[in-house]
DNA sequence: AGTAATAGCTTC
DNA sequence: GAAGCTATTACT
């Protein structure tokens, strides 16, 4: 774990040291696997973006999926907006937006989408008065904030209304779980809160967009997931399954398809892939970030 | 043995 | 009827 800190924190160049993770699991040292260089340009961005002092890999407090939502309502808003986290915002759409291939297939998450709206009036249209900059400012500053601003209207908007090509998602799930070595169960339960059957069937049988109802929901998961950065992608399946929450069907509690103890320390820095961390680090390690 | 796929059932 | 779960079977 600490070197994953220390990668966090490390400068380029540490970063760019050949890790060689060529192997598809993934080890908790691994989590940013060959991708690295798709977290290059985040650190340019974040430097300029992000307040400085703000770590850039808070897997605690980021992660959004953390106590998974309901999966009615929250989803559609996004957990970051929730919780008010500027910085998260923009490492995300960083994250998105600047590494299409480096993690991913050549399928950019965004083709997953039949279609992008990159309309240039959702600008104005969600943010009416924006906090222009005084004259001081520089206007690099002035037009890198309103892009900003566009970008998260763009994202706001995807997530809530846009269409998901299901059939491309799942094979893009698919491929994931496959490439990370990721039990469909260990994804189904600690992403999507369904069970092994449901996402089974889900991947094989995924329904188009039009003729779903309620399940656009768990599919609005997968593709979140898929935006995700590799660390917050990991860091989500490692979670402990979620509390008992009140969403229909949602009993995956109950699922005995497997129990994952999560009591037990990790004693050793044993290499196991990150769904099979225990879901509460110890004290003050992850949070420590 | 572990994981994925499937059939039948339940819930809303 | 859609969505999901459980139990079971099939697959590797």
């Amino acid at each position: 774990m600490d070197d994953t800190r220390l990668r966090e924190r490390a400068p380029l160049t540490v970063i760019v040291a050949p890790s060689n993770v060529s192997p598809p699991r993934l080890s908790p040292a691994d989590l940013l696997p060959d991708g690295d260089a798709a977290f290059h340009p985040l650190s340019a961005v974040n430097g300029r973006l992000t307040p400085p002092g703000l770590e850039p890999a808070s897997y605690a407090t980021l992660t959004p999926l953390l106590p998974l939502p309901p999966i009615s309502t929250v989803s559609d808003k996004f957990a970051y907006h929730a919780g008010g986290t500027f910085t998260v915002i923009q490492q995300q759409q960083s994250y998105a937006s600047l590494s299409p291939t480096a993690y991913n297939e050549p399928l950019s998450p965004q083709s997953a989408y039949s279609r992008r709206s990159a309309s240039p009036g959702s600008y104005e249209r969600r943010s009416p008065s924006p906090p222009l900059p005084s004259p001081g400012l520089d206007l690099n500053a002035a037009l890198l904030a309103r892009e900003t601003r566009d970008e998260q209207a763009q994202q706001t908007q995807q997530n809530d209304t846009e269409e998901i090509n299901t059939k491309e998602l799942a094979q893009r799930i698919s491929g994931e779980l496959k490439r990370y070595s990721i039990p469909q169960a260990i994804f189904a339960q600690r992403v999507l809160c369904r069970s092994q059957g449901t996402l089974s069937d889900l991947l094989r049988n995924p329904k188009p967009w039009s003729k779903l109802k309620s399940g656009r929901e768990t599919f609005r998961r997968m593709w979140k997931w898929l935006q995700e950065p590799e660390f917050q992608r990991m860091s989500a399946l490692r979670l402990a399954d979620a509390p008992n929450q009140t969403i229909k069907g949602d009993n995956v509690n109950n699922m005995q398809q497997q129990s994952y103890p999560r009591e037990y320390q990790p004693v050793a820095p044993a290499v196991y892939p990150p769904w099979e961390t225990p879901a509460y680090e110890p004290a003050g390690d992850v949070t420590g970030l």
